[in-house]
DNA sequence: GTATATGCAAAACTTTTGCATCCTT
DNA sequence: AAGGATGCAAAAGTTTTGCATATAC
């Protein structure tokens, strides 16, 4: 599917602002990035577009779905492609790594506890703070 | 426990912002407030406390493992005291509401799915976002 | 008495907004 | 052609910091 197919999709105009940080999100190695990440890597592809630009598309993608916005415990926001289905995260506090998983026990158990309380979920976040597998293992 | 042998206890001198800061949070019918929050606490009871120090007490105290610090999906950083045992939360979107729960059955599945993955949690965040009782059931 | 904490004001940072101009449809 | 999008600069909001003064131990 083009980007510009898939902003359409989403009601948006295919501008070129918003395909390039479509384009950048989709070919990054990052999958979570900050406005500012959007921003510098757009210059570094040789792309100038404005930072307010970049948070107004990234505002917008939000609202459409295309991306996923996050804010772990830090000040500021990341965003993810929403691209793949659902998944939590672990966030190494050492080495900043952020490792994706899937658990579908757990989901299940959040409904129940959701119904317990006459919740109903629309959505849901689940963070793990601690030491990767790398980090965890090296005494330094 | 007195205010002032908690902070000691934490390594904190016991200074009047610090125990004010404490005292508040703790007879505060609000369990999660900003630093504005705090602040203007302290200001409606007539005391004088500049929002610098506020910040400054309230990472002292997350540091110390008084407070924790939550992030939401807000722009703006929340505390509650960490006087209790763990819990979740929900988050409703239409009101605002947060009810806090917990439930073993996720603890375990988040650390058998970290265990997995050679991580090592040391703490944890879990929101479930949606209506509460009372906003999904009026149709308004 | 000494090291640390506080208050104030200014700065730093992230995010939003007003407005003239440009671009997509 | 018309409405929406962009860029720039300025504003807004939260959080941090420099420095002189005040406070706890």
């Amino acid at each position: 599917m083009s980007g510009s197919a898939e902003l359409k999709g989403a009601g948006l105009k295919a501008t070129a602002p918003r395909l390039k940080i479509l384009e950048l999100m989709e070919e990054s190695s990052q999958r979570h990035m900050t406005a500012e990440d959007v921003y510098r890597g757009l210059l570094d592809m040789g792309d100038e577009v404005g930072l307010a630009t970049v948070y107004r598309v990234l505002t917008q993608f939000e609202a459409a779905g295309l991306v996923i916005r996050h804010s772990f415990e830090e000040d500021r926001a990341i965003y993810e492609l929403a691209d793949e289905s659902h998944h939590d995260h672990m966030v190494c506090m050492r080495c900043g790594k952020i490792q994706e998983f899937t658990d579908c026990g757990i989901e299940q158990l959040q409904m129940e506890a959701a119904t317990r309380h006459g919740f109903r979920v629309s959505s849901h976040s689940l963070y793990l703070y601690g030491l990767c597998a790398d980090c965890g293992s090296s005494k330094s």
